[in-house]
RNA sequence: GCCGGAAUGGCGGAACUGGUAGACGCGCCGGACUCAAAAUCCGGUUCCAGCAAUGGAGUGUGGGUUCGAUUCCCUCUUCCGGCACCA
């Protein structure tokens, strides 16, 4: 090819706007279809198109776009899609707010946020993108769930939601604050509704157990991902009573039936048939278990109130002694784990000594550990701990399991109890009381009951003009979707107005990148040739639920015989959340409003220490919530546009991966961004330098390979294929701020390469310059196709051979070795590279320093490490 | 409250299996160039003592294992993520 002359001034607005004219003309993106290449599929979670991307997404996308890169110059077939998640709550909060259709709002952003990637270069094959809104998408949604009805996979149950009395419409989790509705203000209650849920219990132990199948993934994850499924073996076990002349059984669950003789009450949950019993003989317990049900539903709320209870008179019987056992209502008691009863041992739970100290009842010691006297002054850990049985008759002596296993054999006996494996994890309700999401697709008929909407009247549309208002779902007030003929009898019947929580949508949108134009099928064969992903990157903050939703559809998909893998990522990188400083101002009743970092100044005292923060606008002074993740909902994401306008992509993906490693908290402060700048002005320089300077030196024949390099020009060479092999490294465990380094390394290296002979030293540069752009490009594409391309090294870097280090770069003559005299740095000693432990061992005793500090004392011990150091121990 | 993670100079961070703590960069200080500034280039920069050579301290806290610990074990503190209707 014919090489350009460079121009001398680094023009990135101009450099990338031709690299990615250049990808677009030859859809360089395009996932290829390649038999005789290996296939790789690199996939990010995909945004919800929120408005703008913000750093988290830049850097979520920056490491797929590296990862992706470097797949396809080691010769991979790569797939990298980009879609939406495009249904969701801050749509519907953005149409109250500006009278705007959810669906505009959402297309709008959609719009924007694809030219806002665009501008960023990342390898994308644009023609898979999909939308979770789109019919073309969700009907695929309504098409698993009728399945996964018929298979009982599916099912309806009353569900507890947040409910605002006055707007009277349910809430979200995060529309609740401080126990009262984001809009009224008014104190949140609880209600139970019909909902749908998804069995994913009945996949608990595969969940639980395929973690061992997923080397490639981070232990934290799979830790989370098993305490959050909580499998625990124990007893269910009953206490008989007698209500209203009639026999029933109380039933509970425990890990520690060994502790069955050191029962001294019973506790329910509010929701529990006995507390409703007892409720409506007793005002006194009838508001307590109001009280109780009032209040959010979130889980931190319940676990952080302060543990009540209230006896409710009624009794039951233990079910070894006979004993009478008082029955509390508690509202720490969960009806959703287990039996929503539990039995009070509060002799060695926690939980439960508090509880009984609080209400003065008995304690009774039941296991012994290790002869450690007990005290009933307070809890002490070992309580807590397996022990043997004391005090408990026919029990005594008997080990943890030993006891269990009595226990559980005298109750079977009886009938009151057997052996049962508990799941922390519930079933997943689907249903939201919301307009923007997928519909449900069922029908309400008075005479037919719920009757499923046929496959071929699918997908159920949902209307794109309303317009929530804040008081419940728009649907139910929309005749055109509401009015609809039972496909059974045909009578006029409602349709199902809940839609499909939004996990639904994320839970497969990763398989139908495969086929997104599919309008026959939810899958075909190229799912075979893409799936399962290779590398799954995206956030921490996703490590339990959409990662866990994803495998169970994944399995469910299998077990009808859609797809034939297990697991549906067989890598995952979880990246660290981009924070910043969340800022906020009150509005009374509990509202609260939220001020971007940008718009505010922090204010400082005499001492030049923070003292404060004021809204820029209006010089009055607003609340720091503290550092959060950056987010829509907390207005403190920061827009990358700026960055991008100003430096270029390129600056911005460097800097992005040059500021820490993936897996790390990243605190955003644009500081050092003109060190990442400055690092790309400063490569073009040197290219410019050696495309007037060095290039014409070059020999006809290159000697690289047989000459016998000046000891400095060795050095050079040595530096460069020392960064490479730490750059292949680190590339390989994604520490990407390490390989950002290695590069400025290797260009460091050649600007200090020495002049003298001019002819190897245009040979070194050649070679470090070709390596250095090679591997820089996963992270700067735009800059390192056009230096590629004009400094003459081929047409194309991102199909060129990535680079290896060549062994021979490597070898030196003399190594230095550190010298530590009793573990302490004292020197340095030179070795040939080839000396043995011995020559290594009388050099150090050798050394000045060793004497020295020695004293006289005599060498206890010579600790050589070969290559690296020698410690003296005197 | 429970589950998971993190803590290293003024700042972001580096240190591959326990082996030179602070790579690379930012910032700052000094210098060169310039009428001046910007840009660029050169030098310095963990703290303490010292002119220096050098010595001492040092990876959130307190303890332990080891010839040697940022790295392994235990304790505590603070911060971050998740807690099932934010996505």
């Amino acid at each position: 090819m014919q090489p350009h002359a460079l121009n001398p001034h680094y023009q990135p607005e101009r450099i990338e706007r031709d690299a990615q004219a250049h990808w677009d003309k030859g859809a360089a993106f395009r996932a290829g279809t390649d038999p005789g290449k290996p296939k790789y599929y690199c996939l990010s979670m995909f945004p919800y198109p929120s408005g703008k991307l913000h750093m988290g997404h830049v850097r979520n996308y920056t490491i797929g776009d590296v990862v992706t890169r470097f797949h396809k110059m080691r010769g991979f077939d790569v797939l990298q899609p980009m879609g939406w998640d495009a249904f969701g709550l801050p749509a519907e909060n953005a149409a109250m707010a500006n009278g705007v259709p959810p669906a505009k709002w959402t297309y709008d952003n959609i719009a924007y946020m694809k030219k806002q990637l665009k501008s960023l270069g990342f390898a994308i094959d644009w023609e898979r993108e999909l939308a979770t809104c789109t019919p073309e998408y969700y009907r695929w949604n309504q098409w698993l769930f009728l399945r996964m009805l018929e298979k009982g996979i599916a099912y309806q149950k009353t569900g507890t939601v947040n409910w605002d009395p006055v707007d009277q419409t349910v809430l979200a989790n995060e529309q609740v604050i401080d126990g009262r509705g984001w809009r009224t203000g008014a104190l949140v209650e609880k209600r139970e509704i019909p909902m749908y849920y998804f069995g994913i219990t009945k996949y608990a132990e595969e969940l639980l157990s395929a973690l061992d199948t997923l080397p490639g993934w981070p232990e934290r994850v799979k830790t989370m991902q098993a305490n959050w499924i909580g499998k625990s073996v124990g007893v269910n076990l009953g206490f008989p009573y007698t209500l209203d002349g009639r026999p029933g059984v109380l039933r509970v669950f425990t890990t520690r039936a060994d502790t069955l003789m050191g029962v001294t009450f019973c506790a329910v949950a509010a929701e529990h048939p006995l507390a409703t019993y007892a409720a409506k003989r007793n005002t006194a317990l009838a508001a307590f278990v109001d009280e109780c049900k009032r209040g959010a539903v979130m889980e931190a709320e319940l676990a952080t109130q302060e543990k009540k209870g209230m006896a409710t008179g009624l009794y039951v019987n233990h079910p070894i002694t006979g004993d009478k056992i008082e029955v509390w209502v508690g509202n720490y008691v969960l009806m959703s784990y287990g039996e929503g009863a539990v039995m009070g041992v509060p002799g060695h739970d926690e939980r439960d000594f508090e509880f009984a100290k609080k209400y003065n009842l008995a304690i009774r010691q039941v296991i012994d550990v290790g002869g450690t006297a007990y005290s009933l002054d307070g809890w002490e850990p070992w309580y807590g701990e397996h022990g043997r049985c004391i005090d408990s008759g026919k029990y005594d002596g008997l080990d943890y399991q030993g006891a269990i296993d009595a226990v559980a054999t005298d109750l079977g006996a009886k009938g009151l109890g057997e052996k049962q494996v508990t799941w922390r994890l519930r079933d997943w309700g689907i249903s939201r009381q919301r307009y923007w999401g997928c519909p449900i697709p069922l029908i309400h008929c008075a005479a037919c009951g719920t009757v499923p909407v046929p496959d071929d009247q699918l997908p159920v549309k949902l209307p794109e003009d309303l317009v929530p208002d804040g008081a419940g779902n728009p649907l139910n007030k929309h005749a055109a979707f509401l009015n609809c003929a039972c496909p059974k009898c045909g009578k006029p019947a409602k349709r199902e107005t809940d839609t499909m929580d939004t996990f639904v949508d994320s839970s497969w949108y990763y398989i139908r990148y495969a086929n997104p134009g599919n309008d026959k099928a939810m899958v075909d064969a190229s799912v075979k040739r893409w799936l399962p992903v290779d590398q799954y990157i995206g956030g921490i903050e996703h490590a339990i639920l959409h990662l866990l939703y994803s495998r169970f559809w994944t399995k469910v998909m299998r077990d009808l015989g859609l797809v034939e893998f297990d697991e549906p990522f067989k890598n995952l990188l979880c990246q660290g959340m981009v924070l910043n400083e969340i800022f906020f101002r009150k509005e009374g009743q509990g509202k609260i409003r939220y001020f971007n970092p940008i718009d505010v100044d922090i204010t400082t005292d005499e001492a030049g220490k923070r003292s404060g923060a004021v809204l820029r606008a209006d010089g009055k002074p607003v609340e720091s919530a503290g550092i959060g993740t950056m987010s829509k909902s907390k207005n403190n994401g920061v827009d990358p546009q700026s960055l991008v306008e100003e430096y270029g992509a390129d600056t911005a993906r460097f800097f992005m991966m040059f500021a820490s490693p993936p897996e790390a908290t990243l605190l955003w402060s644009d500081t050092g961004v003109d060190g990442s700048a400055r690092f790309l002005k400063s490569l073009w320089a040197f290219a410019v330098d050696y495309d007037q300077t060095v290039r014409e030196k070059l020999p006809a024949a290159r000697t690289l390979a047989v000459a016998k390099l000046p000891a400095t020009l060795a050095a050079t060479r040595r530096e460069i294929h020392l960064n490479l092999r730490q750059a292949n490294y680190d590339l390989g465990r994604f520490q990407f701020n390490t390989v950002a380094s290695a590069c400025m390394k290797m260009l460091n290296a050649l600007k200090a390469a020495p002049r003298d002979n001019l002819s190897l030293h245009a040979e070194v540069t050649e070679e470090g310059l070709s390596v250095l752009l090679r591997v820089l490009s996963p992270i700067t594409p735009h800059i390192c196709h056009q230096l590629w391309r004009d400094l003459g090294f081929g047409e194309d870097v991102l199909r060129a051979t990535w680079p290896e280090p060549a062994e021979a770069a490597l070898v030196q003559d003399e190594i230095e070795l550190v010298l530590q005299v009793n573990g302490k740095l004292r020197g340095h000693v030179k070795a040939p590279a080839t000396a043995t432990r011995e020559t290594i061992e009388a050099l150090a005793r050798a050394h000045e320093a060793v004497s020295r500090l020695a004293e006289g004392k005599p060498v206890k011990k010579v600790i050589v490490v070969p290559g690296k150091l020698v410690n003296v121990v005197v």
